[in-house]
DNA sequence: TCAAAAATGGATAAAAAAGTCCATTATTGA
DNA sequence: TCAATAATGGACTTTTTTATCCATTTTTGA
């Protein structure tokens, strides 16, 4: 039962993953992107509906309508991605303690605030914009 | 949503860093240690089924049994108690790939590897022994 | 030997997460 | 202006996880 992000996410992250520099320039609807990535219509709009209130995307009704980045997928992050819809996910103490910190901390604060810390810049490391390309490349090699 | 064990790993996480060195020796009930750490007694014994049957405790019945460690403290990791849990969870692939290897991996399967690792090696670096140590520690403290 | 103590495994209930649907709103272009 | 397109937010359903309960089994010692 690990899981770093919350399901929605991983369609997030997956739909994201999919698109192509054409789709980051002219926008993208759901349908389009649900099709190439055989994920939920219903569920992944969910999901662009967080990441456009989370000023992810932003989102154009109508004809002709769709999603846009509003930031440059360069400049948006794996953990911007799973903290634009899950939230603050990772300040929460491992062992549950409502409050966990220096003093009266839980056994393994010190641990897991090691391990967070390279959680969390190995997922700062990673771009939108680098997912994309290394989908695409898994598509053609395959 | 983010989660490293589920809730009944965290339940037995915390029951065994309760326990003290006269536990160790003596076995416990889980009446003492959920009196002690204030857990749900029926789920904390749940747990404590997963490990017997994990060969991390064994159990006896009858008047003045209760549980008993099978390995020394010292040998059972942080990341044993997990997998002994919740099974064998950190092998999935991130992005939920049903097939995701060197070839043929996911965008991001190799950032995924490397902070698996540090989570991996952190984990096994703590053990039952030191959690109750640090446990005892900060009741004495507070 | 039998009542009490302690664990077991299966059944069921409650809560949370995941997934679906729909009526509504916004926008476009014919 | 209005029909069609595309997103929105809320309501609802299903599935999974968490939590509880109980009848049964094992063991002890009076």
């Amino acid at each position: 039962m690990f899981r770093v992000y919350s399901k929605g996410c991983e369609y997030g992250i997956r739909a994201l993953s999919a698109l192509t520099e054409l789709d980051c320039k002219d926008g993208f609807s759901i349908e389009t992107v649900c099709r190439r990535t055989r994920l939920p219509v219903w569920f992944t709009r969910k999901v662009f509906q967080k990441l456009v209130r989370q000023n992810v995307l932003f989102a154009k009704c109508g004809p002709g309508g769709g999603y846009y980045f509003k930031k440059n997928p360069e400049d948006i992050s794996f953990l911007d991605l799973i903290q634009a819809v899950d939230g603050n996910v990772f300040q929460k103490c491992i062992l549950g303690k409502a409050k966990c910190r220096r003093s009266q901390s839980c056994p393994i604060h010190s641990t897991w605030e090691k391990i967070k810390k390279v959680l969390m810049s190995e997922l700062r490391s990673v771009s939108v914009k680098q997912l994309m390309e290394s989908r695409n490349r898994v598509l053609h090699v395959s």
